[in-house]
DNA sequence: CGTCTATTTGAATGTACTCAAAAGCGGTGG
DNA sequence: CCACCGCTTTTGAGTACATTCAAATAGACG
């Protein structure tokens, strides 16, 4: 069933019933995605919440100049998608791609709003969810704020070990807040030890 | 009554019954902190979220070199404190501190346990709590990722445009990731235009 | 007025970027 | 199987952005 892994993962902080898990299930829309495929594009409002299954993808901010900033990371079991956009219905500015073939579960707007209301209770999984993923945030703000690049790259390989055998190592500087040719001096300088 | 500011937050996204609003405002604990003083130090498991009434707190992390950063500036209406230490009770990293003399309510940690679970509805306002902060935290670290420290400190001034009259340039520099004299180059080089 | 801290200034330094070019690497078609 | 193409990664030189350190100035408070 396509809902396991991320039954799984809301039976970690609610409990369900039987109906409540098929009810949710039944929301997702379940979509596989070949490498470089964008399920969600820039500028129209964000129409879904995006589970990752298998594989890996990314979201991304392109500014004024042209340069993408990667905003986020997303394997197996993580959420992805424009908050912003998704939950405002505003123009999206962040776009998502995949970065390897991927299976992904779509969750509509309407979806989502329907199902808080019939179940609040999936309030609280939701309420776990971004306030963990806040924890991150704010550690990575941290992280920026306090630790020099090659700090950074170093913890970001602790963090993510596998990222890195299918991540261009572009998409790594950029999540970084580095240029590719910078990481590149930072990867020579640590084979050097 | 020192909880009718919070309320009326609470009140935008969920609606109180008497019952619920008298038990929610009966759970925090008033308190009135002089200027540098800190409700909450660093090194031991945070006991309260702080909800700021008036007046003006931080929170910021201080780094192996002692340096400090700092996370958030906390204005009235604004919940601030340590969230992973909060959560989790582990020792906190952030410390808050004081930067007007304020007004704070103190949320216990088992108060806000024992509000989920009396009154589940309490969730919804957390959960949209987070996710608007969580934009909010995205938003920063785009910035982070893809501005100068001319544009950040511009960017700053637009989003909170007060805050600069009573908060020490100092700090506003390490928000926005630079030291203090480089922020003093900016602001003299923004002085000629 | 004196003390303490915050802010400014300038010179020297370090960190990271830009630009241009070369090298590597994976896929595709002949 | 090899040659070519497009894209990623590496290299190096020159430059820009931001820091460090030391010292001077300015402001707040008793």
């Amino acid at each position: 069933m396509t809902t396991t892994k991320i039954l799984e993962s809301v039976n970690k902080h609610i409990t369900l019933t039987e109906e409540e898990a098929s009810y949710f299930s039944s929301l997702f829309l379940p979509l596989k995605v070949k490498q470089n495929e964008m399920p969600e594009k820039i500028g129209e409002p964000t129409r879904y919440f995006i589970h990752v299954n298998s594989g890996c993808l990314m979201s991304y901010f392109t500014d004024q100049e042209g340069n993408d900033h990667v905003m986020q990371f997303a394997t197996a079991g993580w959420w992805t998608g424009d908050l912003p956009s998704f939950t405002q219905q505003i123009p999206s500015i962040h776009a998502t791609r995949a970065l390897t073939d991927s299976e992904i579960l779509l969750l509509p707007k309407p979806s989502m709003d329907q199902l808080l209301e019939k179940y609040p209770k999936f309030e609280r999984y939701f309420r776990i969810l971004f306030q963990n993923s806040l924890i991150n945030h704010q550690s990575r703000i941290i992280q920026n704020l306090s630790a020099k690049a090659e700090d950074r790259y170093l913890t970001f390989q602790k963090k993510y070990p596998s990222l890195e055998q299918y991540v261009p190592l572009k998409y790594i500087a950029s999540y970084l807040g580095i240029t590719p040719e910078f990481l590149s001096k930072i990867r020579r300088k640590l084979m050097g030890k």
